[in-house]
DNA sequence: CAGTGGTCTAGACCACCGA
DNA sequence: CGGTGGTCTAGACCACTGC
C-alpha cells in the first residue's frame, strides 16, 4: 500500500532464531498480504533487500516452494501460486475433484441446501459458539450423470455470506470462497472412515446396494484459523485410495476405472 | 570386507550429472550393501573421502534423511537407520501396527493359515509365473483380546521359505521377513477401500453388525522388486485414516479411542 | 541477450551432545 | 573436550528461458 522502499528488512542477527526461518516468516506474510501478486522477487533481489546471502534465501525460498506457494524454475520469472495450486496439496477431497477432472469428466454438483445454520456440534469444531450462524451447503457431486459424492459443508456466515447467492453447481467451493469471501484455504486436517451409507444416502448415490462408502471429515484453515468443516461421503465402488508416486507416505483419492478390473478378494 | 581405502571415488565432474546426485546414489548403493552397520560416516569424513564441498555433501544427505534411511543430528555420531524406523514410512499398515503399540496394547495374531500355495491372480501381481509357489500366511491381528485386522499375505517362496517354521504371533512379518530371510522393504503401493466384510469375515473380526471396514492391498518391494502382496481387512470401526501432521499429504492408521467421541454424522 | 535458478567451492562460527 | 550438524558468507560458473 504504501509503496515505500526500505533498503534493508528487520532481520534479527542472533542464535536460536535462524535467518532464513526470519526471512520464511517475513516471506509468508507479504505472501498473505498479497504484496507479491504482480511477480514474486527473484532470489538475488530477496539477497539484495534482505542483505543476506543468496545460500540463505534460497533456504527459505526452498520451504515456499515445497509447499507450492511459489512457483520458480529455472529461467522463469518466479511467481506466487494461485490458491487452486496450492489447494491440491491440502488433502483426500482435493484430489477426488482433480482425479475426476483429470479423466476428463465433466463435473457438476446438484444442490440441496443452501441456507443459513446454527448448529452447536459443528460450531464446537470449528471453534465457535454454539450460537454462530453458519453457511450449510449440501449438494450431490456428479460426473457426468453419475453420483460420485454427498458434500455436506458448514462455513462461519461472518465470512461466507456471499456465497449464499453464488452458483454452486458448476464451479469449485475453494474458488468461490477464495474469489467472493477472500478466504484461502492453507492447511486442513482430515478423518477418513468407511462406512456404511444409510439408506436415504445410499439413494442419492446410487450404485450396487451394500456398498461401503469413504466418509471423509474435514477441518480446513485459512492462516491457522477454522473456516470450514466438511463431511463428504464418497462412493467406494468407484474411488480408491492409493499411495503417491514417491511413496512419500501420501495418499491420493483415485476413481477407479468403470470396469473394476481386480476385486483381488482373493 | 576388503578393507581397503580409495582416496577419491568416482565421480564425475561433467554437466548434466550433478555431484551430489552422483554421491546420492553412491551412498544408496552402499547402504544396500550394509556397509554403514557399524555407523556412518560424517559430513566431513565424506568430503574428504569423496572431495566435494560439505555443501554438495549436505545436498545428498538431506535426500537419505528426509528418506529416513539416515539418521543424524547435531552431536550425535549419524548412524544408517534401522529396518523398523524406514518401515514406518511404507503406508497404511505400518503405522497400524504403531498406532496400536503407541496406546501401550499388546499386539499378537492367531495364524489361521501359513503354507505354501499357487495362486495365478496373486503371482501376476508379484509379477511372477502363475506356478509360482508361494508362501501364504493368514492370521488374525489383535490388540488384548480384540480383532483389529484380518491379515492376508502371500511372499515368493524362493524368498520366503525360512518363515515356514516361524513364529508370527508375537512378531512383526517385516521383522522376521528382514532377520530370516534377508528381505527388506523399502517401498510400496497400496489402494485402500472402503467395503462391507463378508458375514464370514465378519465374525472373525467382530463388532456391530452393518460395520464397514478398510480393504488394504499393498504391493511391496525391496530394491525394486516385488517381495510381498497383501491383502488386509481393518476394523472400520476402530480405526480411521486421519491425515499426518504437516499437512503434507500424507495420512496415518490411527486407532480410534474406544469411546467413538464424534460419529459427526451430522 | 539479460535474468532466472542449479550447482559448487572454500571458508567461517556456533550449538549441541557424548565421553 | 572433540566431533557432530546448523547456519551463514562471498564468491563462481553454468543451463535454461523468454525476449
Amino acid at each position: 500500500m504504501t509503496g515505500e522502499r526500505r533498503g534493508t528488512r528487520e532481520l534479527r542477527r542472533e542464535p536460536g532464531s535462524p535467518l532464513w526461518q526470519q526471512l520464511l516468516e517475513l516471506l509468508r506474510q507479504r505472501l498473505d498480504n498479497d504484496e507479491f501478486t504482480a511477480g514474486f522477487p527473484g532470489e538475488l533481489a530477496l539477497v539484495e533487500e534482505y542483505q543476506v546471502s543468496r545460500h540463505t534465501v534460497r533456504a527459505a525460498m526452498q520451504v515456499l516452494r515445497e509447499e507450492g506457494l511459489v512457483i520458480a524454475g529455472r529461467g522463469r520469472p518466479p511467481r506466487q501460486a494461485e490458491p487452486v495450486e496450492i489447494a491440491r496439496r491440502l488433502g483426500a477431497l482435493y484430489s477426488l475433484y482433480e482425479s475426476v477432472r483429470g479423466l476428463g469428466l465433466e463435473q457438476r454438483s446438484v444442490i440441496r441446501c443452501l441456507e443459513v445454520q446454527r448448529d452447536a456440534v459443528v460450531a464446537a469444531r470449528l471453534g465457535l459458539g454454539e450460537d454462530t450462524p453458519l453457511v450449510h451447503l449440501e449438494r450431490l457431486r456428479l460426473a457426468g450423470d453419475e453420483p460420485l459424492a454427498l458434500d455436506r459443508v458448514w462455513l462461519p456466515k461472518v465470512l461466507a455470506a456471499p456465497l449464499l447467492d453464488a452458483d454452486f453447481s458448476r464451479t469449485s467451493l475453494y474458488e468461490l470462497y477464495a474469489r467472493l469471501c477472500g478466504v484461502v484455504l492453507t492447511d486442513g486436517r482430515e478423518q477418513i472412515l468407511p462406512v456404511l451409507p444409510t439408506p436415504a444416502e445410499h439413494r442419492l448415490l446410487g450404485g450396487p446396494r451394500d456398498t461401503a462408502a469413504f466418509s471423509i471429515q474435514r477441518l480446513g484453515q485459512a492462516k491457522g484459523r477454522p473456516v470450514e468443516w466438511r463431511h463428504t461421503l464418497v462412493r467406494g465402488d468407484r474411488f480408491a485410495l492409493t499411495t503417491a508416486p514417491a511413496g512419500t507416505g501420501g495418499y491420493r483419492l483415485e476413481l477407479l476405472s468403470p470396469t473394476r478390473g481386480g476385486d483381488a478378494r482373493s
